[in-house]
DNA sequence: GTATTATTGAAAATGAATTTCATTATCTAA
DNA sequence: TTAGATAATGAAATTCATTTTCAATAATAC
C-alpha cells in the first residue's frame, strides 16, 4: 500500500466507501505539482465546478495522508500543506517568493542515523527545512543595483 | 544584542518601556528548562500569583523571540513553543513521552551548506527534527515483555 | 430492491493566535 | 517632581485553520 495509485484500493481494503467525491479529489490531487493546503485545493476544485464541500476536501486530504498518497507538511505559514507522494526528501524554502525546492542527501540521512545511534534514539521520520533566498530572487533583486540611482 | 541578558537593554534601545510585567516574565523565562508554549508558561506564572495577563505573556514571548532571548519552535502540536537562548541546535523528539533532546552536528551543518551551494540558495536558518522513540520509553516498554502472558 | 450505515455538507464548535480599546503605567521634558 | 504624551496592559472580542456535529444522502451488503 505504498504506491501512488492505491488510494481507492486502500479505501476498499480498510472498509471505507468509494465515493464520487473521493475519486474526484484523488484524481485532481495527483495532478498537483506544488504544496497546496486544504483551502487552496478546495478553491481550485471549486473553479472546476466540482460539487464537493470544503469539509470533504479537508477530510479526504487527511485520509490520503493516512494511506500515504499525500504527505502533510508544515512550512510555518499556519496551514498544513500537502504534497503528492511520500518519497522522502527535504526542503529548501525561499522566504521571498515562497518557492519550495525538494532535495535529498544521502549524506545527511547517514549523519542523522549516526546521531540517533549516539543518543540511543529509534527514529521514525524527520523533517529538515532550510529557509533562505533562492537564486531567482537574488538575481531579480540584484538587477536594480545600478549605482547613482539612490532610493 | 545576542547575549542572554540583554532583553531589558534591547527594550530600552528600541524605545520600548521596561515594565514590571516584562521584567517578571523575562526573569521567569530564563529559569525555564523545557519548551513551554504561551499558555503553559502563563499557567506557571499564575501559580506563582503573578499579576500578569495571558495577553502580556504571549506578547512578551514574541518580543523576546524578536530580540533573540527566546526562540520559537514548532513541534507540530499546534502551539508555538519557546526555548531559552538562540544557540543553534536541532531536536530529537520522542513521540511517546514528548521528551525533547537537543543536539548539534557540525557534520550535518556542513552537509547542508553543500546542498545550498549546489542549489545556489542563500540560507538564513534551518530546522531539523527527528521524531522517534527515546531510549527511556523503549526500556520501559520492553520491561513487560515476558513470554507466555499474552494480552 | 431494501436495509444498513458510512459519507457528505452546512453549520457550529474549538483552540491558538491576534487585535481592539479603554485604562493604567512608564518615560520625558519642563 | 510633576504633568503630559504615549506605550503597555488586560479583558474581551476577533480571526482563522481545523475539527466536530448531525441530519440528509449515497454506497454497499444481503
Amino acid at each position: 500500500m505504498n504506491k501512488i495509485n492505491d488510494f481507492l484500493d486502500a479505501l476498499k481494503q480498510e472498509g471505507h466507501r468509494i465515493t464520487n467525491q473521493r475519486k474526484f479529489i484523488y484524481r485532481e490531487f495527483l495532478k498537483e505539482k506544488g504544496h497546496v493546503n486544504a483551502d487552496e485545493f478546495y478553491q481550485k476544485l471549486k473553479r472546476k465546478n466540482a460539487r464537493v464541500s470544503y469539509t470533504t476536501v479537508y477530510r479526504t486530504l487527511k485520509l490520503m495522508n493516512k494511506y500515504d498518497i499525500a504527505k502533510g507538511v508544515d512550512f510555518g505559514d499556519g496551514t498544513t500543506r500537502y504534497e503528492v507522494g511520500t518519497e522522502h526528501h527535504d526542503h529548501l524554502i525561499c522566504v521571498k517568493c515562497g518557492r519550495i525546492i525538494e532535495f535529498m542527501s544521502q549524506k545527511i540521512e547517514l549523519d542523522q542515523d549516526r546521531i540517533t545511534v549516539e543518543f540511543d534514539f529509534l527514529p521514525h521520520h524527520h523533517r529538515l527545512e532550510i529557509y533562505g533566498v533562492c537564486k531567482y530572487c537574488r538575481e531579480r533583486d540584484s538587477e536594480g543595483e545600478t549605482p547613482g540611482k539612490g532610493a
